[in-house]
DNA sequence: ACACCAGATTTAAACGCTTAAATGCGGGCA
DNA sequence: TGCCCGCATTTAAGCGTTTAAATCTGGTGT
């Protein structure tokens, strides 16, 4: 692998040319730039990224550390956002921790400020312990999550609305007549999905309907958790018109049970998740959902990030993602009559 | 960000002996150890790896090449090789080229060798210029792919022999009695796919049943290519009684366009696709598919590019993934009178 | 013909770490 | 008491870049 300086050498100048060569053409005359390109060609040299960032200081790479790289949302999002860090030329580490604290700790500690100029949090899901971690880093670090009072202080933050979320799927499901209503919960490791809940909670309130503790199962953030909670609620409450899962994926595995027992969508059960990933359109019935619009979450986290980098304002910035909005596919139905007698 | 020499001040030593501390330990004297943590303790030191890779030679660092990260296929494979790596004390960069040439030439040009210390390429639906830009690199690259014999000499290889998994797809749907069957291939950029097809016709050759070029679609490897596939065959040839589908993306997005037409699987309609990523079990009816082991391809082929790093012998490798092996589920069933009357 | 200046190039230090070789130190042995 | 040796530590060079400051060059103005 040919280094600066052999190119140097072959051109018949001093490395600091080359480099100027290779970053600032404009100030090397043009008769110098030709023999030295032609050397890189001759060479087939390619700069050593790893040199460059020691000398400068900056590494042009972020990471991005989520909890589950199977479960679509995050590849929805990263796509994203690896698009615009190439644009603004950063790399992107994608960091899976598979919900494990251990490795999100080991990620954080070893990458942020040591091979990342910055690194970029998805806190969905991921374990609070994992957040603590991040407090007194000095690498930029940008969260995006659910709201939380702990943590707003201290570091940057977008934050998504999930409470308004799961309130406007309880508006959807109480508008449509429906009152005896399934909730299915993910917990991811550390039971981060009660905003949405609780915003769900609230709208019943606010419409005057009782809310059914036992109505709630709260279970891993999987598809199979959806088809096993949904599966225990079946049992639990035969009586029940409708089903609102956190997210998409737990109403994907929602609609697996309801499949296997012959109940139809939503002509017996209507089915509403969080979040509009592809999935919830490619499901058949599709599935009505409250979007979170993901690449805007992807766009502004990582633009928040990048920004932050190239220009340290020390103050933590709060950014608000787009509001949660409804989005009415197939999976939703008036109440009808009939529906209370079915079990 | 503390570094190494304010560490050795604190400690009252040189920069030598807490490099020692950190990497070699039982070369240091207890109490001098004891000293060192303490500084590092006290300073909240972390090693700069950039510095470390450049010293060291090594970076640690090995690159995913993957042509689209929201296929499920590749964010399966991409957990395990991060797990494999990190065990063995790799990070992985996942880069993800969109399926754009160019990108994937940008993240070979610059990562490979400068950044990572090896590249694994995943070839499947990737453009063959990109793999053309591999040859003549210095650094350690795996290749896993289709089995392609232009590319075999001259680069570690890693054979996914995607021609016999169409070929029992097809025994499969033989045996069940299906005659018209319609076909879906997948191109990503650069008609990777064709093999998968090869097979198929071969055994259906080797069964002496007539194959009918126009029952092939050919359409980007997506959900939504399944479906319009699907509807486009459905118009040309109403009396197929079974889909092939090159992969489970793309009968997945069949299963829709059946469903949307009240035709049923697999009494009206057989449905197969080869890969078996989860969304074949977790679909309803569940999807007969040929398994590619996901899993066995991911540890396979990182670790022989880790063995590659560390111990580099010059000759090119080739290793066979396990044979693909037939999953029945419930989305092919024996052809039955009436099939031909449907249409 | 001279001093001056801008432009082009070089010098040399720095980035933070590693590592082979050199040094220093104290104890065991004769 | 003096010598040798092994262990612990330091020295110093090197990894491949960048970059501010220094140097050199030839042309300009007078």
């Amino acid at each position: 692998m040919a280094t600066l300086s052999e190119v140097a050498r072959l051109a018949g100048v001093t490395t600091a040319t080359v480099s100027n060569v290779l970053r600032n053409p404009g100030k090397v005359r043009p008769a110098t730039v030709a023999r030295v390109e032609a050397a890189i060609a001759q060479l087939g040299y390619r700069p050593n990224l790893m040199a460059r960032a020691l000398a400068r200081g900056k590494s042009c790479m972020v990471a991005l550390v989520l909890p589950s790289i199977t479960n679509p949302f995050y590849p929805e999002l990263v796509r994203v956002a690896e698009r615009v860090a190439r644009q603004r030329k950063y790399f992107l580490m994608v960091c899976n921790t598979d919900e494990d604290p251990e490795i999100g700790h080991a990620y954080l500690n070893q990458i942020a400020g040591t091979l990342a100029d910055g690194v970029l949090v998805l806190h969905m899901g991921m374990a609070t312990e994992v957040i603590e971690e991040l407090r007194g880093r000095h690498a930029p670090i940008v969260l995006a999550s659910e709201e939380f009072e702990d943590f707003s202080d201290g570091l940057p933050h977008v934050i998504v609305n999930f409470r308004r979320a799961g309130q406007v799927a309880a508006e959807h499901l109480l508008k449509l007549g429906h009152r005896k209503i399934g909730v299915i919960v993910g917990r991811g490791l550390e039971g981060m999905q009660h905003l949405r809940l609780e915003g769900f909670k609230h709208a019943l309130l606010d419409a005057g309907v009782a809310f059914d503790e036992s109505c709630v199962q709260c279970v891993l953030d999987t598809v199979p958790g959806g088809y096993q909670a949904t599966s225990s609620l079946l049992s639990t409450h035969p009586d029940m018109t409708a089903i609102f899962a956190t997210n998409d994926l737990l109403a994907f595995g929602a609609s697996q049970a309801l499949a296997d027992r012959g109940i139809r969508i939503p002509g017996d059960i209507s089915l509403i998740g969080i979040t509009d990933i592809q999935l919830a359109q490619q499901m058949r019935p599709a599935l009505t959902t409250v979007a979170l619009h993901i690449q805007e979450i992807a766009k502004i986290s990582i633009n928040l990030l990048l920004d932050l980098i190239e220009n340290p304002g020390h103050q933590p910035i709060l950014v608000r993602a787009p509001e949660p909005e409804l989005v009415v596919r197939a999976s939703t139905s008036s109440l009808r009559r009939g529906h209370l007698h079915r079990g």
